[in-house]
DNA sequence: AAAAAAATTGCAAACGTTTTCACAAATTGT
DNA sequence: ACAATTTGTGAAAACGTTTGCAATTTTTTT
């Protein structure tokens, strides 16, 4: 027994009354005394008294929690969605229970157990890029345990979704590359499998196709990561082939820097010589030299919509008619020096 | 009620049995006909049943959870103390529920607050640079609730403690630039109420004067954030006064950076005019050009330390022998360009 | 002053689990 | 064949809370 928690009971002991009067006078519940709800108040308040969550969880059927599962947090998208899930849950009185999967799918589905057993009220979900099988997840619609999954989805599990339109934001940002003049654009991709990394992919391709160009498979690569390392190494890959490429689109902020370090180095000057687009719009885009043009993604309003169609299937809990939505988020190029020609 | 929650009154019913011999059952006690037992577990894992998870907390009086106030997650170094944590926690059978103050002091009350009424078995908390009371930190001492305090801490409560040698760090940092023949050193600090920005500063100050040399405030500044915005100020408000600084140590990382940028947008080489220092190691400093020397701190032991910790508090929970304990850990300096003369 | 109505309060059940205690059934020893 | 074990099971309490219902007290009405 925790020896510093002060219960209904301890309340009710001191002031001779029954447990369901103090329970009652604390819900300022009309029916009690006036004088009883004063006494009551009053010594709850110097003895500091709390409701016990779990007891209440229990008797409400209600954790008063959200859960979230995602695969990294330093990462400044991430935390625009966080952001952006806390604010909504915070104002409906819920918190926020993190589990950062580091990318792995071992953890995932160990963090997805944890917050199958009612420890929360809903879950929002964005997979990790090793996640191939979706049991796990399946397991919270057996369970009606209501489900939104941002970014990265499973197409094949009926729920909410919320996406940015990578097709589109990868289209914009090649096209502008190309209207700006360039034709040998490289691309520089995250893992194959993911369906971001696909979308992002067929954008590339269908902007330089719209302009009557020819994909050139020698400048195409995939990463399984999408980090720095993987930018430098892409590039030296390609340049190994090809030597006249004169734009690079990379599907990651870091994958683009990664890029443009490898070019300096290489002797090439960005913008002059070769235009660079990343993905995402991180802190550090801004600030690199040359500062980097990118696609900025709307995390915080990804985290927003996502926590109110979660709130919104918790309260239609027990109706039959709920019809799961997907909703896509537009993004918005952000042009700067490494692509200012 | 939820409907997809099966409960171990289910299976009793099921199997005409009383819900004690399903609960001994399925936890394997001996007392149980091993005939029973198997009818109940293959039932069990038929009708996938997972234990409650709130009745257990009830019942058992504890949460298996820890909680972590911090003020921030897109931050290298708090990610890194996070994994530490979790690592620890995860494999206690533990989960984590992070809450993120974004630095605001505000939150950190509230988060405290929903942290309080037993919905957490300890914890964790690094105090947000807004924050000069400690009421809310001091309530968890007061309802015995076990509590670490890591990187950022208070020093008025009497509890577990891990921290950084700052002092230390900032000293050998300031040498190494002194060292390698910098005589005119700018400091540029973070918030100055902030325990660990004094420290900072006092090993700059401590290493100048042991040098002989003499401290010169008009190439000292403090900022109210550490990010790169201020650094950029910082540098371009010292050389207002001052224009023959040859060195820079700067508080964070971010800091720093700005810093550089300034420093070239003002024509001067780092580090052929002038060497630059941050403090934290985040990745952006090892690949920004120059890549920058810094102090690198030990976040994941650090993570790791406290919740070792904070499991040893709660396991001394009843006993009165418990001596609160600090530990500092020691941090390493990496050189790179920015200081490589 | 008695009856009726209104205002307060307490009892007990419920949420899902574990565990102590008591009891029933099966087995063993004589 | 009967007592003494052993083996297996169930009832009930407990964790801290809320709430329907019944019981009590107080106030109003006649």
């Amino acid at each position: 027994m925790k020896s510093g928690q002060v219960t209904i009971k301890d309340i009710a002991r001191e002031l001779n009354i029954s447990v369901s009067t103090v329970s009652r006078a604390l819900a300022n519940n009309p029916l009690v005394k006036p004088a009883t709800k004063k006494a009551v108040t009053e010594l709850a308040e110097k003895l500091n008294y709390q409701p016990n969550f779990t007891a209440l969880s229990l008797r409400n059927n209600t954790t008063k929690t959200l859960g979230v599962i995602l695969p990294q947090v330093v990462h400044e998208f991430f935390a625009n969605v966080l952001r952006g899930i806390e604010d909504v849950a915070y104002s409906k009185g819920y918190s926020v229970i993190i589990c950062n999967t580091h990318e792995s799918f071992e953890r995932e589905v160990i963090d997805a157990k944890t917050l199958m057993n009612g420890r929360v009220d809903g879950v929002l979900a964005c997979v990790s890029k090793e996640t191939h099988e979706f049991k796990h997840f399946q397991e919270f619609k057996n369970r009606s345990i209501p489900l939104v999954f941002f970014d990265c989805v499973v197409d094949d599990i009926d729920t909410d979704k919320v996406i940015i339109d990578d097709y589109d934001a990868a289209f914009s940002a090649v096209d502008h590359l190309l209207k700006t003049g360039r034709k040998n654009i490289a691309y520089i991709g995250g893992p194959e499998g993911l369906l971001i990394s696909k979308k992002r992919f067929e954008g590339y391709k269908n902007a330089i196709e719209a302009q009557g160009l020819q994909l050139n498979d020698s400048i195409v690569t995939h990463n399984n990561a999408g980090k720095f390392e993987d930018g430098q190494h892409s590039i030296k890959e390609i340049m190994e082939h090809t030597t006249n490429i004169d734009g690079v689109f990379a599907a990651t902020d870091m994958l683009a820097l990664g890029a443009i370090k490898e070019l300096k180095a290489s002797g090439l000057n960005v913008p002059q010589d070769i235009s660079v687009c990343g993905f995402s719009n991180w802190k550090i885009s801004e600030i690199y030299e040359p500062s980097l043009t990118t696609v900025d993604q709307p995390g915080y309003d990804m985290g927003e919509i996502s926590a109110k169609m979660l709130f919104s299937q918790i309260e239609h809990k027990n109706k039959e008619d709920y019809q799961p939505e997907t909703r896509v988020l537009k993004t918005s190029l952000i042009v700067r020096e490494s692509s200012d020609i």
